[in-house]
DNA sequence: AGTGTTGGCCAACGAATGTTGGCAACCTGG
DNA sequence: CCAGGTTGCCAACATTCGTTGGCCAACACT
């Protein structure tokens, strides 16, 4: 149905004249979306700020839902656990993920559009599942409760996220790399290794 | 500009007629901006759901804003921190807050609205800085770091609203108030009570 | 009874949205 | 040089949205 099917990921590079609009427009979407959210970062607006027209984003990525797929594309590249020393895991992970949220705006618009779009949650359940849960179940000191850990993790680090960079209370915005470092890396180290308490 | 002033807030209950169809249209737009959030929660459907006309709505509140002004009207009917032992205070608070968010659904609708609308953003902050700043400050050791702290106790709090009843994410829906409660009151705890680390 | 007020619905407007088809200009390979 | 595909824009479509104004019935008060 949607028509002219392009070799987007054939194994040579194949050079097209229309790759850097393509590039202009997925910049264009990360950053409305990461502003606006689904329904608001409107594909007119997107093509307005890639210079172009909107019927363009339409015949490179179908239609509105197979741009956000194809601009909201997560690799966390979480730190391989068996690498680093037990008592240091929640440190580190907390300085990657301030890293990938300071780093570039993708994570701001999945959770901006996870919030009112049933696919933009279903692909945030699916990282969470597909990268942070594996995780989980070669930290935890038992399998059975690795589910139940990385979803602490992913409330406090997804919680801070918002209340910084989607909500901006101003003190969350004031905090400091290594303060936030500082705090949430001993919620983090005890959610991923402490005994279940209680 | 908004025509027939009301006397919404006199001294005197002053029945009408309409005070039944005004409840209802605010508890239809209360489930659907839970729902949806704020662009799809529609006048129409909440209309609809409400079972009257959609220009009713706008006699009654004005505009799409003023109909989300009246049905997020949030208490969040915090402690009084000097009437618990400060020891407790971190499971206090918790409890408070995931009986709040079980309750009812004017926060999940105040969260999805605040993540992709301006006005319910600012809202929140007016929340934060009017309902849980000030007990933090009446809690934490050092009143120049309460900002700090309640802006954690926020992302905490937050977060783990965000994962269980926006994103849905599995294991966070599966978790039991007593495991949030044995999980996330020494997090708490340790945020409002505990030295500055590092 | 009669008069003004209130509650409610219907029909419509203007604007914005996602989406489509056609057409001109450009490049490319023979 | 020229045929075929690619790139891009323009104009339009059907739909949906928030919002408005007019009309009618039910009520309240004197």
């Amino acid at each position: 149905m949607t028509g002219t099917e392009t070799d987007s990921d054939s194994p040579a590079p194949s050079h097209r004249r229309s790759d850097a609009t393509r590039a202009t427009i997925l910049t264009a979407a990360r950053e409305r979306f990461a502003a606006d959210g689904y329904e608001r970062a409107t594909i007119r607006a997107i093509a307005r700020d890639a210079k172009i027209d909107p019927s363009m984003v339409m015949r490179y990525y179908g239609n509105k839902e197979g741009l956000f797929a194809a601009a909201i594309d997560i690799d966390l590249r979480l730190p391989v656990p068996e690498k680093v020393p037990k008592e240091d895991v929640g440190r580190i992970f907390v300085e990657h993920f301030v890293d990938l949220w300071e780093k570039n705006e993708v994570l701001t618009a999945l959770l901006r559009v996870g919030v009112t779009n049933a696919a933009g949650a279903e692909r945030m359940q699916g990282i969470f599942k597909e990268q942070l849960l594996p995780v989980a179940l070669r930290v935890c000191p038992d399998p059975e409760q690795s589910r139940a850990r990385a979803a602490l993790v992913a409330s406090q680090m997804l919680g801070m996220a918002l209340t910084r960079y989607v909500l901006r209370f101003p003190p969350a915005v004031d905090l400091h790399r290594e303060e936030i470092v500082a705090w949430l890396a001993p919620t983090v180290q005890r959610y991923l290794t402490a005994p279940h308490p209680g």
